[in-house]
DNA sequence: AACAAGAGCAACCGCCACCTT
DNA sequence: AAAGGTGGCGGTTGCTCTTGT
C-alpha cells in the first residue's frame, strides 16, 4: 500500500512564495506558533500550500535570526571540518552555525565550498608518494619488523584532501564520528587516523569478505625511506573491526581535548 | 545586443524515524 | 504489534541571475 500524500497535491500551490504568503505565515506563527502541526497549519491560515512547504519556508527564510549573506572564513572552516568528520549531516553542521540553515549550508557546500577546496588542493605541490603496506602480504614471516612495501597499482592520493589545513582549523574540542567522507568512500576507506605531526597515516579499509583491515603508512614530509607496518587491532577492538554484513552503527559524537594523546586524534573510530 | 553556459539558491521530493492510536 | 500520521532530513530539481562569447 502506498503512502498517503501529506496534502492534496492538486490543490496546493507550488513554486516561489509571494510576499503576501510570507506575511500570512510569519504573522500567524509569530502570534500562535505552529501549533505543533504543520500539516494543518496552511488550512488554518488560508494558504494553499503544503504543510511541509510552510515548514520549510519558515525554517529556511522567515524565522527570526536567520543569517543571510556570505559565509565567513571561520564558518568555512567549521563546515569543512565537520564535513570531513561526519559527512553530509547538514542539520548537525547547521546546529554549529547559529543563524545558518541546513539548506543554506548544503547549497553553499555544493556550489562553492567544494570547488573552493578543490581549487586549494590543486595548488599543492606534487606530494611525496605514500608508502603502502599490503596487509595481505606475508610481512610477518620476515625476521625484520619492517614489512614489505607494496606499491599499489593505482595509489589513491591522500592529498586529494587537504588534511593539514583542515586539522589546523580544528576548534579546541573535536567532534568524532564514524562516517567516512567522500574521499574515504571512493577509496574504500572506512576511517583514517592522522597523528599529531601529520606524518603518520592509518587507514581502515573493508575488504571483500567484509573484514576490516588496517593499513598504516607515513604521510607528508616524512622521508619516503621510512617503513610502514601492518597493524592489527588489539583484542579489545575486535568488535569494531570484525563485522559480518554491515558496518557498526554510528556511536554518538565524542569529544576530545587538544591535549589528548596522539593516538586519540583520529577520525571515524571510537576509542575504547 | 543576443545567446549560451554556468552559478546560486529556493523549493520540492521521497525516504525514514518517531509518535500516536 | 501494526498501521497511519507527521516531522525532519538529504538529495535533487528547476528557476533566475550573472558572466562570457
Amino acid at each position: 500500500m502506498g503512502r498517503a500524500p501529506c496534502c492534496d497535491k492538486a490543490n496546493v500551490k507550488k513554486g516561489p512564495w509571494s510576499p503576501e504568503e510570507d506575511a500570512k505565515l510569519k504573522s500567524y506563527i509569530e502570534q500562535h506558533g505552529t501549533g505543533g502541526n504543520w500539516i494543518a497549519l496552511p488550512q488554518k491560515i488560508g494558504l494553499k500550500r503544503c504543510g511541509k512547504s510552510c515548514r520549510l519556508r519558515w525554517l529556511n527564510y522567515l524565522r527570526p535570526n536567520i543569517k543571510h549573506g556570505s559565509f565567513s572564513e571561520e564558518e568555512d572552516n567549521i563546515i569543512c571540518t565537520l564535513y570531513v568528520s561526519i559527512g553530509s549531516r547538514w542539520s548537525i553542521i547547521a546546529a554549529q552555525l547559529p543563524g545558518r540553515t541546513d539548506n543554506d549550508i548544503k547549497n553553499y557546500w555544493n556550489t562553492r565550498l567544494k570547488k573552493k577546496l578543490l581549487a586549494k588542493q590543486r595548488k599543492l605541490d606534487q606530494p611525496p608518494p605514500i608508502p603502502y603496506c599490503n596487509s595481505s602480504s606475508n610481512s610477518s614471516s620476515s625476521s625484520s619488523s619492517v614489512p614489505q612495501l607494496v606499491v599499489p597499482p593505482a595509489p589513491p592520493s591522500i592529498h586529494d584532501y587537504d588534511f593539514t589545513s583542515l586539522i589546523s582549523s580544528f576548534p579546541q574540542q573535536h567532534h568524532l564520528y564514524p562516517p567516512p567522507n567522500m574521499y574515504h568512500h571512493q577509496q574504500g576507506f572506512e576511517s583514517l587516523l592522522i597523528d599529531d605531526d601529520l606524518s603518520h597515516l592509518m587507514a581502515c579499509v573493508v575488504s571483500n569478505n567484509q573484514q576490516m583491515e588496517v593499513q598504516q603508512g607515513f604521510y607528508g614530509s616524512t622521508t619516503s625511506t621510512e617503513s610502514t607496518t601492518t597493524t592489527s587491532w588489539g583484542p579489545d577492538m575486535t568488535s569494531l573491526v570484525n563485522y559480518s554484513s554491515s558496518p557498526p552503527p554510528p556511536p554518538p559524537p565524542l569529544l576530545y581535548q587538544d591535549d589528548a594523546s596522539p593516538a586519540s586524534r583520529y577520525f571515524g573510530m571510537q576509542m575504547l
